[in-house]
RNA sequence: GCGGGCGUGGUGAAAUGGUAGACACGCAAGUUUUAGGAACUUGUGCCCAAAAGGUGUGGAGGUUCGAGUCCUCUCGCCCGCACCA
């Protein structure tokens, strides 16, 4: 008794250290590589979507993807620990199920945000690189993930751009990277050129200085090829929605029709797309973009003067002078006509700036009365106005206001052989008769454009091209070699017409164009240049250095030219899902089959033996990552794996099976950011609370995927559950409780792994911090807890606060660890309901139902009486009942 | 304009169509310590002095024995895309 007593308080005064227990078993875990999964030899029950608890436990690979971040010189974000947390938790939970769970993590290095920070503090890249890995890989030791460190990949890394080079090859080879000169956007500021994604609201996506259109010879990806795929796969994924609908929005499919109209007394025709042929009766103008090819040529020469000024204003406005003029619509006539076959109607042709040059043909018929753009724009310039579809409340009138303008519905009129349909049949009826009479042909129109790739920067993996003049003069390149003969055979690439398509390529290559690469070089490293700042001349600060650039023809050994600019960051992001997997492997890039994997130079017999046993862990099982991502980062990472599929290279055409969305973390209703001067520093609350208490915290603050605001009051009610939990603990050793335990008890067990197992599945990860709240609450006011309780709590806990729970798991005495201990199960019969629904039939009909309490206690013949007794019953029958028939299921169903 | 989502206490938020507000923050009272903080107990949607009771999920209808949840309309807010033919 007295050394009972002793032990007590000696016990007692052991206070919660978050920070020497943190520590502790980080660097235990390190030591023993729990985290470490099994690449080589996991069970690979291949990718099955067999869900049964017997594939759970059966050592299944399980990749459990967080998006990996782009480093910054301020460490990591508060935001990165959320993300970080969740998939932490989620991914502890399923090692506990028994899947073989790998949880990579790496570093986005490369980009403009890196080399921004770099030239404002005026340090070179490579040295800044260096020191914000260091800071980013203690804060991320600091958060105790589980990730497989071992595995570890950053982007500008020469072994790991070596294959982001690789792959722009192999992308070339298949005809799939081309280059040609085009208007791109441009930003001023940060001297490169931008990709569509990037430029938000005429704005740069980093910087928000105003977009400019600049006309540059760029490297492009034909994702346009993969469009109809990418969308098709859409509905196959397990993503969420609101990222489904965004990546489908952004494809943008529309079914249309090309239609050919002659220009008057020229042999000249224009070519214009249209949903809407049905309204073609209506039509009475043409109009063309700026840029278009016929702009000039067909205009007359009175207009000439007019024209060319109007085409020279519009192309040098830019995106956000377009927005910021609203919806007046400018324009110029050509003083040509293009003659509509239906109605031989002269339809004058214009030149409009709300005529985009990208979409569709670049050019539109007008059909003022049905379309509230061409009614603007026939009213400003005094143009005919055709009613041919009935107003939904029958109006026939001329139409002469925008809200007459019919849209969407209604039934033709003055259309000839459409009249009395309704405009979809209509639109069926007439594509039809225009194919019949070759006016024109279905078409379909995708927003989609090619991925510009080129960015005229230093930070960032060198495009592995050469351009040989010599070779390009003779019309020679890669293509007209007997390698490059064989590609044209491959049908299977996502292109429309192979041949023909690739054979553009070729016949593309003009004596500026890149024939050649350096495949059995690569990498092609990035040199380390002192001047590595952007030169807004359209070039990368790499064509400064002729040691950098100047090289041989692997085509005919004569003098050749590097490409100097270097590819888009979104590339590096967009395969290091599959790098994760063959950190270790030299001379292969990724997991893949054998008869790819041997295609290697160099590759050892176990190397190939890994590249194909590791593809049991793809594709990744569950990523996790902003919203932000959802049209760039991850339709560029379904692209380049379709891509890679066609290829042979991966036997998957999709790399995430499931997409979960989180939210993001802000800080007084706003998103954290230097310049409001609200970023929460992580490192300061690890100190102070530990990793268990921000980590929790920071997943009770709200559902995942909608994130939260960031309050220190917060934190600290978070810090003292933990610490309550610690004491309870310490204190609870000595009324351990062998025997069995009260009914009450295994209700409340059993309840708790119900509920935070089914919380963890999706991934609701607040309602599973409070179940552990509640079940802590009824815990603590026991006289005696038992051994299993206890130990189940802690299981139950352990994905949250890994540390701590490690901890205590130790000191009940338990083989390490935690984290690999089997995950309690619930036993069905201890879930009775509080509420009983009950069925109410009156001489055999269903008459209602009606909810009655009873307890766990209860057995049938008391829940009987207490339906009986019940006075909602007796209140609804107006009597009471004489019957009660017990249904299984949890239904009583009682008669009269 | 198109697409998606949301609306519940002072706050963050819970609720397979079945006792609305779990859990936490905050607040209040108390206990203890006392310099302060911390810890512990109790209370806390609103109305009423309290109890009894009433009322309550933006608003109006509807389906249902029963609606925060499903349906229709409406108001308000947020996000994404946008002169896309």
């Amino acid at each position: 008794m007295a050394s009972e007593k002793n032990i007590k308080s000696k016990t007692k005064n052991v206070k919660y250290d978050p920070k020497s227990i943190e520590l502790k078993w980080q660097s235990k875990w390190q030591q023993e590589a729990i985290y470490q999964p099994q690449l080589d030899s996991a069970n690979s029950i291949l990718a099955s979507k067999d869900v049964s608890t017997e594939a759970k436990k059966s050592g299944k690979p399980y990749y459990n993807l967080m998006m990996f971040p782009y480093p910054s010189a301020e460490g990591l974000h508060v935001g990165s620990i959320y993300t970080f947390g969740g998939i932490d938790v989620y991914g502890r939970f399923q090692r506990m199920l028994g899947h073989e769970v790998f949880e990579p993590i790496g570093l986005d290095g490369y980009g403009i945000h890196s080399e921004n920070h770099a030239i404002k503090t005026n340090t070179h890249p490579i040295d800044h690189a260096k020191r914000t890995e260091e800071n980013f890989y203690r804060q991320l030791h600091a958060i105790g993930n589980s990730f497989a460190w071992d595995n570890k990949v950053e982007t500008y890394n020469p072994d790991y751009y070596r294959w982001t080079q690789w792959i722009f090859v192999q992308l070339f080879k298949s005809g799939l990277a081309y280059r040609k000169s085009s208007a791109v956007n441009f930003c001023p500021s940060c001297m490169t050129v931008l990709s569509d994604e990037q430029v938000i609201d005429g704005q740069c996506e980093r910087c928000n200085s105003v977009v400019e259109k600049k006309e540059l010879e760029q490297w492009f990806f034909k994702i346009t090829n993969y469009a109809e795929r990418l969308l098709q796969n859409i509905e196959t994924l397990d993503w969420t929605d609101k990222v489904r609908i965004a990546q489908r929005n952004w494809i943008g499919k529309k079914e249309g029709i090309n239609i050919t109209y002659p220009v008057e007394g020229m042999d000249e025709t224009v070519t214009v797309f249209t949903t809407r042929p049905d309204t073609n009766y209506g039509a009475t103008f043409i109009a063309l973009a700026p840029e278009h090819k016929l702009a000039l040529k067909i205009t007359s020469k009175e207009q000439r003067e007019v024209v060319k000024a109007y085409i020279e204003k519009s192309l040098h406005k830019s995106e956000i002078d377009r927005v910021a003029e609203g919806k007046e619509k400018t324009g110029a006539f050509t003083g040509a006509y293009a003659v509509n076959p239906l109605t031989g109607y002269k339809m004058p042709i214009w030149i409009s700036d709300f005529v985009l040059g990208g979409f569709g043909t670049g050019a539109l018929v007008g059909v003022p009365a049905h379309d509230k753009r061409d009614f603007q724009f026939a009213q400003k310039f005094g143009l005919d106005i055709i009613r041919v579809v009935k107003g939904t409340d029958g109006d026939q009138s001329a139409v002469t206001t925008i809200e007459q303008v019919q849209e969407e519905a209604g039934e033709m009129i003055n259309s000839g052989f459409l009249n009395g349909m309704n405009i979809h049949d209509a639109t069926h009826k007439m594509m039809n008769y225009i194919e019949d009479h070759k006016y024109g042909r279905r078409e379909v129109s995708y927003h989609l454009r090619d991925w510009l790739i080129s960015r005229q920067r230093y930070w960032g993996p060198p495009i592995p091209m050469i351009y040989c003049e010599d070779c390009a003069t003779n019309g020679k390149s890669w293509f007209t070699t007997a390698e490059g003969h064989e590609r044209l055979k491959i049908k299977d690439l996502g292109l429309k017409n192979p041949e023909k398509d690739l054979k553009s390529s070729i016949l593309n290559l003009k004596s500026d164009m890149a024939g050649w690469y350096p495949e059995e070089n690569l990498p092609v490293k990035l040199p380390y240049v002192k001047d590595f700042k952007p030169m807004g001349t359209g070039k990368s600060p790499l064509a400064n250095y002729p040691e950098f650039y100047e090289t041989n023809c692997p085509g005919c050994g004569k003098p050749a030219r590097r490409e100097t600019d270097v590819s888009d960051t979104f590339l590096d992001s967009a395969w290091y899902f599959l790098r994760y997997l063959a950190t270790d492997l030299e001379h292969i890039p990724f997991p893949m089959p054998e008869e790819r994997a041997k295609e290697f130079a160099g590759a050892t017999k176990e190397e190939i033996d890994q590249a194909i046993k590791r593809q049991s862990f793809l594709p990744v099982t569950m990523y996790i990552g902003g919203a932000e991502h959802s049209v760039l980062h991850l339709l560029y990472a379904r692209f380049v794996t379709m891509a890679l599929h066609d290829m042979g290279y991966v036997p998957f055409e999709e790399p995430f099976s499931r997409f979960y969305a989180h939210g993001l973390i802000i800080k007084d209703g706003a998103k954290m950011s230097k310049s409001k001067g609200n970023i929460i520093n992580p490192d300061d609350y690890i100190g102070k609370y530990g990793a268990d208490t921000l980590r929790t915290y920071l997943l009770f603050l709200g559902p995942f995927n909608q994130g939260g605001d960031f309050r220190d009051t917060g934190v600290e009610g978070m810090n003292r559950f933990i610490k309550r939990v610690w004491t309870f603990f310490q204190n609870s050793q000595f009324s351990i409780l062998n025997s069995q335990l009260s009914s009450e008890s295994l209700k409340m067990m059993h309840e708790a792994i119900k509920g935070v197992t089914e919380d963890l599945e999706g991934l609701r990860f607040n309602t599973a911090i409070a179940k552990l709240m509640t079940w802590y609450n009824f815990l603590s006011k026991q006289e005696r807890v038992s051994r299993e309780e206890l130990e189940t709590y802690l299981q139950l806990f352990a994905p949250f606060a890994p540390h701590m729970t490690e901890e205590l798991w130790e000191s009940l005495g338990n083989p390490f660890s935690i984290h690999k201990s089997t995950w309690p199960s619930f036993d069905e019969k201890h879930l009775v309901k509080d509420t009983l629904t009950i069925a109410v039939q009156v001489n055999g009909k269903l008459r209602g139902t009606l909810a009655v309490a009873a307890s766990d206690k209860d057995n049938r013949a008391m829940i009987e009486e207490k339906a009986r007794a019940h006075t909602d019953v007796a209140k609804f029958l107006q009597t009471e009942p004489k019957k009660v028939i017990y249904v299984p299921g949890k239904i009583l169903n009682f008669v009269v």
